[in-house]
Formats: structure tokens, sequence, C-alpha cells
DNA sequence: CGGAAGGTTCGATGGCGGTCGTACCATGAA
DNA sequence: TTCATGGTACGACCGCCATCGAACCTTCCG
């Protein structure tokens, strides 16, 4: 947006220092973006944007990616033309112990 | 609504293994109704519907109470013209582990 | 240098949910 | 029985957010 043209894409993210309850308990609260936050957390690791299974169009999508970012949920970065995702999950235990376990393990339960 | 005229007044309470984590996220996103929960759970046992701090009017909070009474979040029953409120923590806790006790926990230390 | 693939931005839209005021009901006390 | 109290039901309003399609931008590959 800001961004002049021809510069390589980087991406903002939040300390967790300055991420509140309240946009964690948001971003979570969303069932598209715990799918993407669930099939993360299977991962284990880095997963491609496109390669997620949601019920939703790309632009959507990015939007939800954005969400989570900035709840500080996932970190994100380009690799070429791809973008790569993973969860801050080590940092949001430090943040909200036992938050981001429980509803991960709760949305697996569920499935 | 659908109770006639002179009928004891008494709650529904969903059974928790009705309720999705669906439902307790959306109940525990809502800032109000965190207010509820934690002063609920500092309150420890049963606390009046009139004996909360929150900034809204007594309508919304009424509405605020049914949210959380369906998700199974809170328990009423009446006494005399009051409504006591309580958590329903130990069934929370069985149904989804360590998730109230961790927005709680986090209300409150961001408090 | 095309062109294709992978994501993003933008604007528009639709629906849901939080909010309120008012009218109403049940209970207990005078 | 009448009144005051505590809470609910209802209807209306408003703002926000998830959603989409279309246009666009980057990067990589021929």
């Amino acid at each position: 947006m800001a961004r002049p043209r021809t510069t390589p894409r980087t991406v903002e993210h939040p300390d967790l220092s300055e991420v509140t309850l309240q946009q964690v308990l948001e971003a979570l609260a969303d069932p598209v973006r715990r799918m993407v936050v669930s099939q993360l957390a299977r991962a284990g690791g880095d997963k491609g944007c496109g390669s997620f299974d949601t019920p939703v169009s790309d632009s959507t999508l990015t939007h939800h990616f954005n969400v989570l970012r900035e709840a500080g949920v996932i970190r994100q970065h380009y690799r070429g033309t791809t973008k790569l995702n993973s969860l801050r999950a080590d940092e949001l235990e430090a943040r909200f112990p036992g938050l981001l376990d429980a509803v991960v393990t709760a949305a697996e339960a569920e499935a």
C-alpha cells in the first residue's frame, strides 16, 4: 500500500507485547481462521499460502492471514512468489500461557 | 417467551457436550462478556445480576448473560427476584481443557 | 522480453451482533 | 392489593466484518 514500486516484499509483524487478548480471541473466533491455525499446527513448520484447505476465495483468505498476523498468531515471509506461514506458538505461549494450545487441542478434538 | 403466565422462572442450560468451541470463543471474544466472566471468576461463587460493573445498559447485559449461558460458560438460577450467576468452570474444563483458565488468567494479567 | 503463477488491493455488499429505550412481567414487601 | 424492585422481551438502529470479483503487482520461467 505505502510501498513504492519495486521494493522487496516484506511483512510487518507486531511484537507480542503489543498484542491484546482481545485481538487474539477475535482472531481465533473465526472458523476459517481457526482452520488455518489448525492446519498450521498440524503441519508443524512453514506452509505455503496456497496450500490451505478453506471454503473461501483467495482475497478473503488474504484478509484472514492479515488478521492472524496482526494478532501475532502467525508469522509470514516471502520466498520467491510464495508466501510462507508459521505459527508463533512459543511467543504466544509466553504472552498468553495455555491459550493457543487449548484452542488448537479443542479444534482438533472437534474435527 | 413461551412460558405461560405465572410459572416459576426457570432457565435452560445446555449440556456441555452440545456446546461448540465456536460458541465458547465467540462468547469470550466480547469485552463486556469477558468482564462478566472475570468478575465471576474473582467472586468464586454466585453473583447477582445487578452486581456487575459494566459499561452497558441492563437490557444489553441481559443479552450478554444469555450468550454466556447458551455457550455453557455460566449457570443461572433465580432466588426470589434476584438472578444468581456462576461459572461452569469444572464442566468447561472437562470439555475444553485449559481454555477458560487461559482466558481468565490472561484477562486478569491485562487488567 | 513475454507470460503465467501466486497474492494483494480495492470497492461494494450483505448479514449479523451489540446497543439502547420502552414496555412488560414476576416476586416480595408494605 | 398495591407498590417497588430486578430482570426480561421486543423492536429498531447502526456499525463492523466476512465475503466476493476484478484489476493489479511481483517474481520466476521459458
